[in-house]
DNA sequence: TGAATATTTGAGCAATTGTTCAATTAATGA
DNA sequence: TCATTAATTGAACAATTGCTCAAATATTCA
């Protein structure tokens, strides 16, 4: 009778309300990209990693110093922020540097930190 | 020599760029916290459930029927989301009323949509 | 008290994640 | 060309995550 098993029996307290936010959602793609910038935020080694890029460019050597972990770790967190479109980076040689790709990054860390600070 | 075996060998490229962002990081725990808000967004359920908070106080039932998802499902998000600090909830007889708890988190949303929609 | 119902909770499980390690690629300079 | 070095990559592994299912709470009402 009612598609989900678990679902409440009456389907919904408030039938009106129900539909009226039910109308109002984005579609399930925005939510799944919302959520992946999300999630590039939500590990502390790439937090740190933005927030060194919002003070200076930094190569990956650079960072993997200031954060005292692998280049390798390093390299495969930058990876995921690239393909976030967090980051970007410029090759000179053999070093590449890497650097805030949009500076929603920071407006977002900043808010972030009020939250957590108040 | 050096603690970290696979950390470059000159320890760093750019010293001096090194010891200045390695004095503007914050602390660890503060990363750990700010992560951790990210991480609590950084799920398409719970950014759903939260998207639809920002429109309307909602039980528990009526957020299983909007995101048509088991009631268990979601309180168990909602317990994250609580312990998050990112929703507060109102007991009204057998019924649980969850709203947002924070004005920064549809910012947070806002601004995320900002991001991967341009 | 006992049935019905809204929500919470814990165990269990598959899927995902972040790191390490070893190997590889790419660029420099002797 | 060969050795060196910065960075990337893939496999492997432990740890974490999000769901389901079943059971437990808590509240209402007859």
């Amino acid at each position: 009778m009612n598609g989900k098993k678990d679902v409440c029996q009456v389907k919904a307290i408030d039938e009106k309300k129900v539909q009226s936010v039910r109308g109002q959602m984005l579609d399930d793609d925005v939510f799944s990209s919302l959520s992946d910038t999300f999630k590039a935020l939500g590990d502390s080694t790439r937090a740190k990693i933005l927030h060194a890029l919002s003070k200076e460019e930094l190569c990956v050597c650079d960072i993997s110093a200031i954060l005292d972990m692998s280049t390798s770790a390093v390299s495969h967190q930058l990876r995921v922020l690239r393909n976030m479109k967090l980051v970007k980076n410029r090759k000179d040689g053999k070093i590449v540097h890497y650097s805030l790709d949009d500076d929603h990054v920071v407006r977002l860390l900043k808010m972030a930190y009020e939250h957590v600070t108040e």
